[in-house]
DNA sequence: GCGAGTTTGTTCTCGCGGTCACAAACTCCG
DNA sequence: CGGAGTTTGTGACCGCGAGAACAAACTCGC
């Protein structure tokens, strides 16, 4: 096992499966609530309970980022956060810019957890003259020509968009002209960048419209139930 | 194949895969912007770059809510429209209540797409006194205790968390006590409720890491790569 | 009416991800 | 110092989902 590359067991830092990173950010945050209550060390169970998922998932995904437990006992809460935090990268904060400061965008500067967790927010941007200099959360907002100046001058990497559906394509054209790699998109559209750029889509009607989708099925599993226990064939009603 | 049940092939409205629910609402979406442009058919290779997937996936996706394509021809945009509308569940209107009116719960009341499809907002909770009796989005915020008797009245399933993370399996529990079973939840907390109830999570901050997490591995990639350009073992600067 | 061209619906295969179960390793106590 | 108990780390297995390839079916032109 572990042939070629001699680098020693489990090659640190290689590979790290998709699933698996979309959850080190919960566990961070389980960590960070139980560092908060003066807990100093807890079992991959606690942990899996208070992060929601199964504890064999918890440990396996640990596992990918090095053995940093002890068998027998469990894992120390701050060691294990700042090995988390470093595997994600948020030991140092990232700048991050907004573009679209309406409702949705002026909310989202307010938002302390995005502040307090790795991110500082740089620069609020819009493309209307109106909004241009009005103060938002403590900062400026300024005008959509500023952004290849900005994104060069704070070295920012992280784009949010929250701009209206037909205006997101051209604000991610310019994001990813202006250097930025990573973009978080509250727009309703389907984004196209070039290979290399992650987009990352939070779509608020769309995680409603899967709700609507179960309870649908809910609504028509209990009538069918209903219908079953009023009479056998479940065909008219025969009061 | 389709054993017992004899009702013809297919078996419509059963068992649709949960990846392929997720994607319906953005086929709905491609499909409204196509009627839009007065476009009265469509191919899947169309429709499939519309919405951003492969078209293998989206005809398999569509092959499980049945045979609404016609072969050699595409798809009627707005018989399909209206078919997953159907399946989905979003042809009429599904009331929705939004608790915790503060940046991100105004903003939401606020989104214009929250409404446009297939969702109307009925009221806003707040337990904050100074929030109550304020209008926000053409609704006047009511208390938080008020709960059971909206949801009773207006026969509310659907429910909206975006208070902060402390309070979130309070309202949770008292959503759920009030006959709501399916909650969408934007506080950086793990809900617990009991099965029938389902959950959606969105979480800005978490996006936000995952995007930084690929960010620091193109970091550390591209300078890996520099490294190994510039002296090929990649170890110590040599000027 | 029939063949050529086109597009859907489906089958097959492969890989990722989740879960179970167990060996390895550590602590504690006598 | 050794055994019992506990907890991590990992190997094995299973099922879902993505993608490619192909058969079925429809339209169009002659």
């Amino acid at each position: 096992m572990n042939t070629g590359e001699g680098s020693g067991a489990h090659d640190p830092h290689r590979d790290i499966p998709e699933a698996t990173v979309a959850r080190l950010p919960v566990y961070l945050r389980a960590l960070t609530s139980l560092a908060e209550r003066n807990i100093a060390s807890c079992s991959s169970e606690e942990l899996a309970t208070a992060a929601g998922v199964n504890s064999a998932k918890l440990r396996k995904d640990l596992s990918y980022l090095g053995s940093y437990g002890t068998r027998g006992v469990g894992y120390d809460v701050d060691y294990l956060s700042y090995q988390i935090a470093r595997e994600i990268g948020v030991t140092h904060d990232w700048p991050v810019i907004i573009v679209g400061i309406g409702n949705l965008g002026q909310a989202l500067a307010n938002f302390s957890g995005f502040s307090s967790r790795g991110f500082r927010t740089v620069a609020l941007l819009d493309a209307a003259t109106q909004m241009q200099g009005q103060e938002v959360a403590g900062l400026d907002v300024r005008p959509f020509a500023d952004l290849a100046r900005i994104v060069a001058a704070e070295q920012v990497s992280i784009g949010v968009i929250s701009v209206p559906a037909p205006a997101a394509q051209d604000v991610a054209d310019a994001m990813v002209a202006a250097g930025i790699t990573s973009i978080l998109n509250f727009a309703p559209a389907v984004l196209s960048v070039p290979p290399g750029v992650d987009v990352r889509k939070v779509d608020l009607s769309i995680e409603l419209q899967i709700l609507a989708y179960h309870e649908s099925r809910k609504a028509a599993e209990s009538a069918e139930a209903a219908a079953t226990v009023d009479n056998g064939s479940g065909e008219g009603i025969t009061a």
